[in-house]
DNA sequence: CCCGATCCATGAGCCGTACTCATACCCCGA
DNA sequence: TCGGGGTATGAGTACGGCTCATGGATCGGG
């Protein structure tokens, strides 16, 4: 005798649940997949109905998930991930049992420093050793959640982050792939550059320069708030101000600007990358952790 | 415009493969679900024309997992269990948001001696904590591919198994609890235990004995093959031989035997867990490492 | 050698379900 | 009170998956 209620929920449906946790309500839900509001809600009602739990509160103006949808929610996306390495390995094996080359889609956050001077050189790599690869990568703020938030929420695969201890991925893989020093840059030749006013940027107000700051004799007098490190560079070259940069947002600066060391107790942030568990060990992830190690131990 | 070609495989068509995998044959599949060989063929044929690769060998009598298939199945196992603990969990998260109860299934694989001597403690304090989980035990001999491999295929959620470099459990989550030593075990009050033959048993053919065997200036005159730890001790007891044995095997052994160390260069060997990475940040596997851990540091 | 057994494949038809369209409802702000 | 965001729901349609029935291959035994 069968069960009476078919209780697994199909792909589609794991769709449309991510479909409207991300577009912030049934229709507009709807419309990025391409259906109709009325599916939308039946098949969210039907999910509900199947788990057994309202998923969705319902609002004026959209649907925002009770906590068993985000639990429900990320899941899905886990699953639906899961599903496609399942095609893409099983497709993949057809050729070759042993030696088969990693291929399809692989999704990168990244903050933006690294986005621009770490990972360029990364994938070329990664290009020349698995051309089936296709790497996409979206620049993502270090704010909030940050590029790790992107992987716990499944919509990337890695994530290179900065790994200050007050994010907490639980349930994340997070490796450190170097330290980076921060380093004070000013416009070149400036002769009191402790006088101008500090630059910073949203991203900066970590942990990392705080307990520095503290350490210091002097204060900046004013403080100017840029977009992100490369206004920030910019404002700076155009000798508008001084700032307390980490390397990577350095690579590559103009003449325009001089940075020294700020010595032995100067503050530091440690750069890795952050992953799910069960994609920790698919092929193509296992690729770009590869290159990404090789890449940065010759940093 | 929709994708041409849906290329996701539903819950039951993931059933259906394993279930055919399992069956060893459409027929025999389809009487195992409930369901006519006609659907499980026409079902078969649409998730290999989804995936793009030949599945099954169908042959003389049966139906046979290719390369691709192998993989599709195993796959195919971890989805439907991680859709289980999507269910399970979003179900659970509807009463309170922090304090959630884990419950609903858990399939352990542990090598006979653990699931005898190790699990019961472990066990008992999961159930004290957590009275929701419904834990499975299964025996599986540590030959071949052992335990892990039980977890590599989706048959069981956490495997308690014996962690020497030769099972290379790729893409799975491994962890050490505790490591063990072997020592002479022989009939109590024997006076020259080491001229009895050494009685062993087919999963200790492993490779923590045989180097401590070659260190040796003494080999055994002959040699008995029991079928597991049990048997061994049982034969130990009554007089018939000697043997070296983990100490897992030698917990509550009866009076009869005599155990004696083996000396600093006794062989050892390492006990650990292994689950599936998209498993291990689930609440019911979380819970029962927990009390993996508490109970072997106190060993 | 043919016969039956035992597999899988396939054609025809039924039925549930997932969609769309259209409409009803609900709540808020102007 | 009405209009304009949202979601829910009724009616009708299309497609996919199921069963039944049959066909085709392959093997072992009288």
């Amino acid at each position: 005798m069968a069960r009476t209620t078919d209780t697994d929920l199909a792909p589609h449906e794991l769709r449309i649940l991510v479909a409207v946790a991300d577009a912030g309500g049934f229709s507009a839900g709807a419309v990025t997949l391409g259906l109709t509001q009325s599916a939308v809600s039946r098949s969210v009602r039907g999910s509900e109905r199947k788990i057994g739990a309202v998923l969705f509160e319902r609002g004026r103006n959209g649907a925002r998930p009770t906590a068993a949808g985000e639990q429900a929610v990320a899941h899905a996306r886990r699953v639906l991930r899961l599903l496609d390495v399942l095609v893409a390995e099983a497709r993949g094996s057809v050729r070759s049992d042993a030696a088969r080359e990693p291929e399809g889609p692989l999704r990168i956050a990244a903050f933006r420093s690294s986005a621009l001077h770490l990972l360029p050189a990364v994938l070329q790599r990664l290009r020349e050793r698995h051309p089936g690869i296709e790497p996409q990568v979206r620049i993502v703020r270090e704010l909030g959640r940050g590029t790790a938030g992107e992987v716990a929420d499944g919509r990337a695969d890695l994530a290179i982050a900065t790994l200050d201890g007050a994010r907490l991925p639980a349930g994340l893989v997070v490796h450190g792939l170097f330290e980076e020093s921060y380093s004070l840059v000013y416009p070149a030749g400036h002769p009191a550059p402790r006088a101008l006013p500090l630059v910073d940027w949203a991203e900066n107000c970590g942990s990392y320069t705080r307990a520095w700051w503290g350490a210091q004799d002097w204060i900046p007098g004013a403080t100017i708030e840029a977009e992100d490190d490369g206004a920030v560079l910019t404002l700076v070259g155009g000798g508008h101000g001084m700032a307390i940069m980490p390397a990577l947002s350095l690579v590559g600066a103009p003449d325009s600007v001089e940075i020294t060391d700020l010595g032995p107790k100067r503050p530091t942030r440690r750069v890795g990358y952050v992953t799910t568990p069960e994609l920790a060990g698919s092929a193509v992830v296992r690729a770009l952790v590869r290159e990404l190690r090789a890449t940065s131990s010759a940093v």
